[in-house]
DNA sequence: AATTGGTTCTGAACCGTTACGGTCAATCCA
DNA sequence: TGGATTGACCGTAACGGTTCAGAACCAATT
């Protein structure tokens, strides 16, 4: 008898209706509004329901109705992989998915195929709202988004007319961060940074890159930093600065080497990640420099592996960022003044920066 | 301009058809099949569209019509921070997200309210399918899942008729790796395991509670565990199991040293998780004791910080299960015979297993 | 001149549900 | 006893699309 359900069409609340001789609006209240109707019919409507299959009332066909899909949007950058393996990213998608719990709304990873600038999908989405995480400003699939008339709350990104968003100080946060290198005494820095666009660019950047970063927050950072030495009269146009496509400790390491190799002479390895960061403390372990008495390292975000091993860093809350996020997009909207949170970070002072070696301790020991 | 069209109810199809003097359908074929109408007509649909702020088609009534959400449902277990913080979960999540991302498809994760048993959400998500992964046997999620007429395919979890199935021989993997123990000459062992049901046990567990423990893995892995120890005499019911309820680093360590206090004199400590045994790791150096010369510790998962400190473990390929699953999910389904997928498991000699020292060696030295 | 074929567009049916505004009988209150 | 209230249920009209079988038209072929 279950079997053959399967087969033949089936039932749907109007059926279920018919079979039991009562209006569609009353299977509809013996599932959504249990006192609209005597018990003993809606046990006789639910029981019906067991007997024929029914599934109960179609999502799809409610939402439509209701005008709600019971589900948040979740854009990430292009590479999928990346946010799984990115703590920073990792910790946002669990504060979101958090919030999202706890409002009993679904969160749908929108698919985004790296190869085809396809923006069908974020059309394709049934979701009562978007949040966007730190993709190039110029994604296609966040102007898809945009079109959208839902509520969006973009997190790591730079403003938006009219779109909440949350984030951290990324600029001041990291020029703090400088101004505590600089009162050590360092003025030779080298820069690592993840991907400043959607092309890929491993190796030294210009300052028009810089500036002109399609990622809001490694703009930012990299501002930051132009800032703070700027500021103590270092020609930032002269600070190397190396980009990886790739964000991960080997990409740290080999953007490690090749600073090191084309400027043996800095004093600290300013990262805008703590992944990059440990690639970077891996790098120097591998050419004997020890950290921080020959060299300094400092990275951002404040992950896990990055406590472990004292890393000079600046912790931002991923995790309340998502939540945040979440929050905001859940909360019933007001479109006539978007809201903006900014976020504490906080700076960890760690094991890996100390003041330079002098040019003489450098040949002949401390 | 744009403004006002937030303001008056919002363009649809039929009404971009009116303004245009057209049929709906022309309209809907402008955006969905170009080459149904001609070139020209097809631009002045979409600049009306533009000039009237229609986003395009709404998803949500093309999903009832098509009967295509476009999406694939994850249930995973209630708590979600849990999933989030498991490397294995986590591998699981990311392949089935590539797996969901190549074919176009969004995944969707269901909200699961930790506190009321509310299954409601399981109801409203409008997906094509579902993928349960790692839930209690008696999740009433689970059976809400099942209930809808959706294709299903379950990961880590008993077989369910007529349902898709992937996992790994969990019994077999861990029986043999119990087997490398036993040639290595442990005969008094503990087990350390994750939780094995809803309710919360922090302590010793039952051989009653071992067989009817409701988390399929955990309980499958334990019983390899007997089948192996059984094999060669051991009295698995005087075999001492500490269960955790949280699932981290911490919890191991404080299961070793609940486990080391009550039996001081195992040689062995067995962990259903790689996470668990890094904790183990952890109690065992706090007390002095040399692994593996003093102890053995073994894992389960093949996490990357098992193999960065040298666990003897079993790697299982958690991203390609997740792969597996989506793809199962994706392809055109065949209720007919339910497929099920085994992958293979590797045995890790890691750093952690040796030969337990004999009694005088414990007193007296090797 | 009739047929064929191709393009372009239309009309009507359908997807499965819920919101809204009722009706009708039974009960309550003074 | 009569008017108001309450409980239980119903009919209609959306919700916003897609689909399929044609209609209308034109050009090319037989």
């Amino acid at each position: 008898m279950a079997r053959s359900t399967h087969v033949r069409r089936p039932a749907t609340l109007a059926s279920l209706a018919a079979e039991l001789g009562v209006s569609r609006t009353t299977v509809s209240n013996a599932y959504n509004r249990p006192d609209q109707l005597s018990p003993e019919l809606r046990r006789r409507v639910l029981e019906t329901a067991r007997r024929l299959g029914y599934p109960g009332p179609d999502p799809v066909a409610r939402s439509l109705r209701t005008r709600k899909a019971g589900a948040v949007g979740l854009l990430l950058t292009e590479n999928l992989s990346y946010a799984f393996r990115d703590p920073a990213a990792l910790g946002f998608l669990e504060g979101l998915a958090l919030a999202c719990e706890g409002a009993g709304q679904g969160l749908h990873l929108v698919p985004v195929n790296p190869e085809r600038e396809d923006v069908a999908s974020v059309h394709r989405a049934g979701v009562d709202g978007f949040v966007v995480y730190s993709v190039p400003d110029d994604d296609p699939h966040l102007a898809a988004v945009l079109s959208r008339p839902v509520p969006t709350v973009v997190a790591d990104q730079p403003r938006v007319d009219g779109v909440d968003r949350v984030g951290i100080d990324d600029r001041g946060a990291i020029t703090a961060l400088a101004g505590r290198l600089i009162a050590l005494g360092h003025r030779r820095v080298g820069v690592i940074c993840m991907r400043l666009a959607r092309d890929r660019n491993d190796g030294f950047v210009t300052v028009e890159r810089a500036d002109s970063a399609h990622f809001h927050v490694q703009r930012a950072r990299l501002a930051g930093l132009a800032d703070a030495f700027g500021g103590v009269g270092v020609d930032w146009s002269r600070v190397p600065v190396v980009e990886r496509f790739d964000h991960s400790v080997a990409s740290g390491a080999s953007a490690a080497a090749q600073l090191l190799d084309a400027d043996p002479h800095v004093t600290a390895l300013v990262c805008t990640s703590d992944i990059l960061a440990l690639g970077a403390l891996a790098e120097a372990r591998r050419r004997g420099l020890r950290v921080p008495q020959d060299l300094t390292v400092t990275g951002f975000d404040g992950i896990a592996d990055a406590e472990r091993v004292g890393l000079t860093t600046v912790r931002q809350p991923v995790l309340e960022k998502g939540r945040a996020a979440g929050k905001l997009l859940l909360a019933s909207p007001d479109p006539t003044r978007p809201r903006e949170i900014t976020l504490d970070t906080e700076f960890v002072p760690g094991a890996t920066a100390a003041p330079p070696r002098t040019a003489e301790e450098r040949w002949f020991g401390p």
